[in-house]
DNA sequence: TAGTGGTCTAGACCACGAC
DNA sequence: TCGTGGTCTAGACCACTAT
């Protein structure tokens, strides 16, 4: 293993030290979503630290939901569609009723320079360039969401060749550009309907709409998409656990 | 320790029943808000298990805020004001600037009986008493919040004989009805602002504001607080971390 | 120097799933 | 029956804090 102390300040634990290098595997795609990753007793074999510190970097990793973990079947690397993760980045739920993934459909798909609010969000260089997706959204019939999607070139090559953007985006990332969405930071507001807002929604112009804008970050901590929602809530609202 | 499988289904690993235990402790005061508590080889002879199990529950109940610990001093039971805790259940964050807590100005107290809504959100019985108390709330000298709380009156006796009620109410919670507030649920709309949002507010009426709707739980899981905020966003944004 | 929490190890046994 | 992850233990050593 690496020597902790070698820079005098860098010190990290031993299971933190595990826990990056297996990340690693996730970041270069050695570790495939879906796949059975070696038992822990194998692993710490390889690794050469013991089975409890191998535990605690797996458990760090399950926390984070990069790992599911089976007893009795193995530890296998997460998927965008397993159970809750479809829902652990949409928090619009029903007033009543139980809560659903909403349909989606593309009006817009174009390539351009990045404009400043999108260099900042996504820290790219000037004269970046960016894909830009708008598209509605719809829950049971019932307009809901508007909203684009601006994504960086360089990480999203040939995104125009798509026959078709599917509904969940970041299964789409992962399996078509290796792109892990890890974590996403959402920053809320009420806003007005302008009068594009009130033709994609059906509402008036004026009407009061919950605004989302997120940056999502990829396993590295890299932004890779920014995203901005405008959303009817008049059924509807915006979940947010504290603990 | 008692035996696991008694019930035959009811079976908690021994640490998760060592956490509940200690839970108890806080729950019945037996431990005070910023007391240090034994430390780990003192509880695990006590609890007759060993130092390992005790600290998977101290470090279980840590990933709950309920305990604080500091390497070379101690375990100690966390507090309201205890740094990030503040900001724990505070979401609105400045557009620009340093983040920061809101002053607070109590226009109405009073005692009424439940409506369906507080029964419902609180889980009270049909002609349970409440308080109200409805105040405003402003960032830097701008109007920023005008929200209503509302708390049974069995849990919070007295809380009329208060000469003031202070900025931070959880604490007050705390040290006043040993009430600790340990997380919270909020439901997030865009609404539009009434005439008494309006004049509260000093905005136009019909302008967009985002309203909170939040449900408060204690230590054991039970509400203990409906607040509705109404939030002028223009300089602020409600922020939700998804991980 | 003594005591605390933090890390790391090694090994035992249990519960679960597949065969 | 076997291999997996989940729990539990016991003990060593390290880093931090107070005295």
């Amino acid at each position: 293993m690496a020597d902790a102390g070698e820079a005098g300040f860098a010190y990290k634990p031993l299971y933190v030290q595990v826990r990056d290098s297996l990340v690693r595997r996730l970041i270069e795609g050695r570790w495939q979503p879906g796949q059975l990753i070696p038992s822990e007793i194998e692993l710490a074999r390889e690794v050469g630290v013991s089975q409890g510190t191998i535990r605690k970097a797996l458990d760090a990793m399950t926390a984070e939901n990069l790992l599911v973990r089976r007893q009795g079947r193995g530890t296998y690397v997460a998927e965008p569609e397993d159970g809750r993760m479809l829902f652990q980045f949409f928090r619009l739920t029903p007033d009543r009723g139980e809560r659903a993934f909403p349909t989606s459909q593309v009006s817009d798909l174009s390539r351009s320079r990045a404009n400043k609010a999108e260099r900042e969000a996504l820290e790219l260089e000037d004269g970046s360039e960016v894909w830009r997706i708008s598209r509605s959204r719809a829950l049971e019939a019932r307009p809901l969401i508007s909203e684009s999607i601006t994504l960086p070139l360089i990480r999203f090559p040939d995104f125009d060749r798509l026959e078709a953007v599917p509904n969940n985006v970041y299964l789409l990332y992962s399996q078509r550009w290796r792109v892990t969405i890890a974590r996403a930071v959402e920053k809320l507001k009420a806003v007005t309907a302008s009068p594009d807002d009130a033709a994609a929604l059906g509402c008036n112009k004026g009407a009061p709409l919950l605004e989302i804008k997120r940056i999502a970050l990829d396993l590295e901590g890299r932004p890779v998409e920014l995203r901005v929602s405008r959303c009817l809530t008049d059924h509807v609202h915006y979940l947010s656990e504290l603990r």
